[in-house]
Formats: C-alpha cells, sequence, structure tokens
DNA sequence: TACACTAATAGATATTTTCGATTTATTAAT
DNA sequence: ATTAATAAATCGAAAATATCTATTAGTGTA
C-alpha cells in the first residue's frame, strides 16, 4: 500500500469524478485510476462502484476512505512535529478553553502571545471542562486552559494564575453598600448560580457552603452573562470570577462588585496537555508568557 | 513521503542498529540507510545520530518513529476494515468487560462464540466501566459488555440480558433460614459492599438504600471473590449478581444465597460500541448469539 | 598497525509510477 | 438510427524510484 493511493481514493470519494480528482492530485485520469485498481487488487474488495456516467463509493469504499482520510491527518502531523522541534513557537495549535475563561482571559493574553511568538497559530476552542479533557485525550486538541486540579495522571498541568472570586450584588441590596466583605457575610444568603456542566458552579458552590450561603433554585444560567443580566435585573446576588469582574466601575451601576476580604476565595487557573508531548517545550513557553502578564 | 520510509525508520528506533533494522524489513543495508536519509532531508530535519560505531536517535527522531507507529497501525486497520465487510464475522476484536461480569459471563457464552464464529478471535480486557468508556472511545477496543445505561450519546448500546440480585449471609445468619426474601427484609441491615470504582457498588448501594440497609464501612472488597470469601468468614452479607451465584448449593455450604420476590432488583448488561462503527454487523450477530444463551 | 564491525557511497538493475494516445461504454441530441 | 459528447479503462513507452551488490570509509579494539 501507497500514501498516494489513499490520497487517489480519498480525492473520488470528494469528488465522485474520476478526472476532477485525478486534477486536484496533479496527475492524468489513467494514472489515478490505475493506482485506485492497485488498492482494490491489493485489498480484494470494490471500493468505487463506476461506469461511464457514474461513480459512487461502496460501503467498503467509504469505510476505507474514512480511514485513509485519518491516517493522511496523521501524516500531515510527522511535518507539524518536525517543525515544532526546528521551532517551537511556529505552527498550529488546538487550544480548549472552559467558558467561564475564555472571553475574558482571550483578550488580555492574545495580544501578548501574538506579539511574542508571530509565527505560531492557536485554534481556540470553548467546552465545559469534561468535553475539554475528552477532546484532550483523543488529540483533538492539544492544550487546555481551565480551573486546576483536574484529577488524571494522564496530563502535565501548569500553574497560570489564582483568581479571587467577586461578589456581584444589585444595587439596591443592603451588602452593596459595603466597600469589602468577608465570607461570613454570606452566611444565610440565597445565591444565584450557573448551571450544571460549568465548573465555576461547583467551585461556587463550595464557596457557599463553607459560608453558609444557598443556591436559588429557581433560576441557573446558562452562561456568566445571562448570570450578570440577572443580577442586574435584580433577581439575586451571585460570585464572579476576577477576571469577569469591569475593571472601571462605578456607584450607580447596577451591579456592585464587592471583593472579598482575607482569606479570599478563589480557584487555581492552569494549562494542561498529554503527558509526555513533544511541544512541552512550546507550552512552557507560552505558560511563561502568560504568567508574566498576571505578575 | 512512503509508507516504507516510516517501516525503516520505526525498524532502526526499535533495533538502534541499520543492519538488523534492514533484515527486520527484508531489505538490503544500503536501501534502508538511503531511505532513512531520504526521510530527513524531506522533513529536514536529523532523525537519527549515527557514526559507524553507534546509532541513536534525535529528539525529533523519537517523536517522528512514535507518530510513525501509530500511522502504521492505522494502515493495518485499513486491512481489517475490508476484511471485515468480506466476512463480518472474521477478524480480531477487543472486547472489554467489567470485572464483576467477565469471570462469570465469559465461560457461558465463550463456548458458543467460538462455535459459531471460528475464524473471530476475541481479545479480552477486563477494566471499571471508567476506564472501559475511555479506551472505547479511544478505539483501544472495540466493544464493551458493562452495566447499562451508559450516560452518552457517543455510543450504541444493545441490551444482552437482565441480572438479579441475591442475598449472600453466612450460614450462621437468621436470614439465612429463608428460602426467597423481600426488600423490606433487608431493612436495618448492614452490608458489605465493593471498592470504590466498581459499578456493582453504586447498584448495590441503590438496593440498600431503597430497602432502608446500610453499608459496612470498616471493609470494603476489592473483587467479588474477596466479598464472597468476607461472606463466607461470616464477616457480614452483600448482594451478589447472579451469574456469580453457584448453580450446585447445599444447605450446608457456609454462604446461603438467596433469591429475591419480586420485584426484584436487578441489573442490565448489555453491549456498547461507537457510533456508526462499520463492525456494526459484527456485534449485532455477537449479541444475538449472546442473547439466545439467555432465553 | 591490523582487525572487526558498521554505515555511507557508487553504479547497475529492477520495479513502480506516470503520461499521452487510444479504446470502450453510456447518454443525449438530432 | 446516427452522431456527438463525456468519462472511465487500457496500452505501451518514459521517467522516476527503490533496490541490489560491491566497495569505501570511519571508529574502536587488540
Amino acid at each position: 500500500m501507497n500514501l498516494r493511493e489513499l490520497e487517489y481514493l480519498v480525492a473520488v470519494d470528494d469528488e465522485r469524478h474520476f478526472n476532477r480528482a485525478a486534477q486536484r492530485c496533479f496527475v492524468s485520469q489513467p494514472t489515478l485510476s490505475g493506482q485506485v485498481k492497485k488498492l482494490e487488487d491489493e485489498l480484494g474488495v470494490l471500493l468505487i462502484e463506476r461506469n461511464t456516467r457514474q461513480v459512487s463509493m461502496t460501503d467498503v469504499g467509504l469505510a476505507v476512505a474514512q480511514q485513509a482520510r485519518k491516517i493522511l491527518t496523521e501524516v500531515k502531523a510527522i511535518k507539524e512535529i518536525t517543525q515544532s522541534f526546528e521551532d517551537p513557537m511556529a505552527g498550529e495549535l488546538q487550544v480548549g478553553l472552559i467558558p467561564t475563561v475564555a472571553p475574558y482571559l482571550l483578550p488580555l493574553i492574545m495580544p501578548a502571545v501574538n506579539l511574542n511568538f508571530p509565527k505560531l497559530t492557536l485554534w481556540l476552542h470553548e467546552y465545559q471542562t469534561a468535553v475539554l479533557l475528552d477532546k484532550l485525550n483523543k488529540s483533538e486538541l492539544d492544550l487546555l486552559i481551565l480551573a486546576l486540579p483536574v484529577e488524571t495522571d494522564e496530563f502535565s498541568e501548569i500553574d497560570l494564575f489564582e483568581e479571587s472570586f467577586w461578589l456581584a450584588v444589585p444595587h439596591h441590596e443592603a451588602l452593596g453598600r459595603k466597600k469589602n466583605i468577608h465570607l461570613i457575610d454570606l452566611d444565610e444568603q440565597e445565591m444565584l448560580l450557573l448551571e450544571e456542566g460549568h465548573c465555576l458552579r461547583g467551585q461556587a458552590l463550595d464557596v457557599c457552603f463553607s459560608a453558609g450561603a444557598t443556591e436559588n433554585n429557581r433560576f441557573r444560567a446558562t452562561s456568566l452573562e445571562t448570570l450578570r443580566h440577572m443580577v442586574s435585573e435584580g433577581l439575586g446576588m451571585t460570585l464572579l470570577p476576577e477576571l469577569s469582574v469591569p475593571k472601571k466601575r462605578s456607584k450607580k451601576d447596577s451591579i456592585q462588585y464587592i471583593p472579598f476580604n482575607d482569606p479570599k476565595p478563589r480557584r487555581r487557573i492552569g494549562l494542561i496537555y498529554r503527558k509526555g508531548s513533544y511541544r512541552e517545550e512550546t507550552y512552557q513557553q507560552l505558560a511563561k508568557i502568560i504568567k508574566k502578564l498576571f505578575l
């Protein structure tokens, strides 16, 4: 078997036309026809049903073409591997982030990343922790930015920064007058939280639990911004991670943002990747740049 | 690039010796040397550090060889794909089972499977549910036999059979006199259970909870057979899945096995595989044969 | 210095891939 | 029925590639 044969097969599956497929592969039609036939002979099955009027794939053909695509993708990866050794800070990276971090962190770090590593292209993906871990595992993603710790020994972690929680209260609430608050001030309070699946929900629940607060079970927000709108509508208070707290705040805002006194409740944000990945150097340098911004 | 070049590279990585690597590939040493050099030229990096005395892989070389192995494995899979279309009931299958099912189910089904599908080779793997699902996801396994339901939409399920739970009590216990028992007879009883990680533990806990029984927290068994020995030593009672209950029982056994009256507590055992797998036909037929044994 | 071992090189040969030209088959239009 | 248009298969020559044997060159050891 041969990688070119596989390319030809994939081209036929895409084009459903031998001539066009051949053009796409920059070879003549007889060449492509011949190689496809050779592949069929070697495998001992008919991959493509064809007459002079129409081309269609057999069931086996479809399955083999699918596998061929996978193989060709893995082959491309070889070139990326070697390039990443030549220059660790060049190439493409599939990065996954959790939704409660991505929109607030990316504007902060992307300019610095692009400036320092102009040859590095980041493809950004936003999913909840469980999905991210699965995709990292399956090598669909290379690198995750999420809340630590993650209990698994298949991945390596790098700490990035710690993020405190702030209290977001509607303007009219008594608590909104305070400049700082203590955890115990939350005792007996009812909090709005995110829906199931967001790791932030679990972290906030922990804080609520240790402070003696409870969850408002009538509403659960699907995103941090929904949550913020709910607070702004006066429906209740919530905990927000520091990065999502606006830098410019005024006493007239419909939401008052209040920091905690020590010991501040907080979460760790970090970066994880598959243990022993050949891209380790890339990840370390990326982490270094991001950390610098939080000093 | 070329699959043969990748084979040569892997051979060198394995043998650390050009001559032996060449022999392993059934080519002459100059051929192998030349092709490896060609690969290095194409990738633009040194993969192997060599002089006439010793051969060692560079970091890039190791990473590329690793990727090459992956590719060659995927290529092999093509042949398996076509063969499985030729005859769905031929070839190799990586089957995963949970530890509370494997040792009791396999002796029952393997003779029938081997008889009906002599060309099918099953490789059997025993892990707890979470690990099985991960390996199925990563395509390290093709097929799982475990307790349903499994909450995920990436896999397809086929029901195999339902398995009732039996009560296993030490010979001397009062409950051991009974021929049948009701769930409510377990009220206030303390049960021995498996350690964390076994799905059977969760299923038994459910039963205990609904019956008003509690767990004995001083011991947790690592396997069903350990659990059975603990009961046999008189340390307490437990729930066992039907398949693990001996067919021949006597009143003199140190363990008395007692079935439940309706509604019997039970669990569903089934088979799952990746949705849309080209092996679907194979799995359906396997399921059919297994089901037949439980009619 | 001679020897044993190993990888690289050179030149010849064999194999495989490719191309252009042609053939065969099918459909649509006249 | 005939013709034209389209598309895939086939053929034979050429080009490209992989392989072989024989030889060379480098490295460590006795």
